[in-house]
DNA sequence: TTATTCATGTAATGGGTTACATGATTAG
DNA sequence: CTAATCATGTAACCCATTACATGAATAA
């Protein structure tokens, strides 16, 4: 269950609705953590149940803004100090290209992979440009850095995967 | 609905059980793709209801051999080829990795970090030594490869980070 | 004969996605 | 006044995990 944790380490950083929760995790971490709207405001509603966040007075539309609290900052130390992470993982990104490596004929092998060459690379470059944009701007927070630097890795790994990997490919007798 | 098509994936290399098919997720790939044998044996019923694999004769202890068919195969690349890819993510580990970074105390974010840290050097190392391996074994297979490959490049991306986060939080003002 | 590995499954629960459902506020 | 954005939720379904449950074959 990590979600939960998710939550509270955003409204760590600073108090937040769901509705703009919502937009950090799209923009800041979907290749990190995906969640969305309608899986936010019953989270929310628990973390609020359970003590570990306090909400503060309704705003307009029926805003309410989620402030994490002491039990809370508890609740994440715990897990992230304590708790031994689950190592295992569940990547359609990953399995796709693991899977078009090993499962198709070399012409479809070298469309596919072009394909998912393309995601990475346009991920990379986005990276890139936020990195740019960060170094000039003395608001940017480290958080987003990392994050940032995070995902820009990890897709430059993967587009020298896809170099090895078209390599491998095209050493293949062709059908 | 990934758990599927690995599974056709798995079988286009070779014909197995869903007790082999079980072992081949858990030794090769952990860190792409997770499943156990609870969730195989229900999925291995759909996919021959839905006729995309044949059982054959039954072995020792009532093992099932499950063979691709060309429906499956063809399922398998329409997958590939035809689908655009999920993009978005839902992994603890790099999750883990951000929220450590955002939201623990330095010294809690240091301690943390070498935790990660380890993992990652052992996946690594095993990385390496599976690759070694594989070199002097001329029987190794090249989908197998690949997936070692990937899982090592993505180690080295996570420990490159790492060094990065580490500065980061060290330039931090302690408690 | 005992432990390990092989081999398969079901039931209950929990988490996530999709579809459904509503409406206020702000910018142009 | 119209479109976009802000803002929140519920219900049904599907997928995954955990716990439960069983037992045959092989190696020591």
């Amino acid at each position: 269950m990590s979600l939960r944790h998710a939550v509270l380490g955003l409204l760590a950083g600073r108090p937040a609705s769901g509705y703009e929760l919502a937009k950090h995790f799209q923009r800041t971490l979907p290749h990190i953590w995906y969640a969305r709207n309608h899986q936010l405001y019953p989270e929310l509603s628990r973390l609020a149940a359970d003590g570990h966040v306090e909400v503060g007075k309704e705003g307009p539309r029926g805003r309410r803004l989620y402030e994490i609290n002491d039990s809370g900052r508890e609740e994440l130390r715990r897990w992230l100090v304590d708790v031994d992470s689950d190592r295992t993982a569940r990547s359609e990104t990953y399995l796709r290209a693991f899977l078009l490596s090993a499962a198709l004929s070399p012409d479809d092998a070298l469309q596919a992979l072009d394909r998912e060459v393309g995601h990475w690379r346009a991920d990379r470059d986005e990276m890139l440009a936020l990195t740019k944009h960060m170094a000039d701007d003395p608001e940017a927070d480290e958080a987003h850095q990392l994050a940032v630097s995070m995902t820009l890795k990890l897709s430059e790994a993967m587009l020298a995967w896809a170099d090895e990997a078209r390599e491998a490919i095209e050493a293949r007798p062709r059908d």
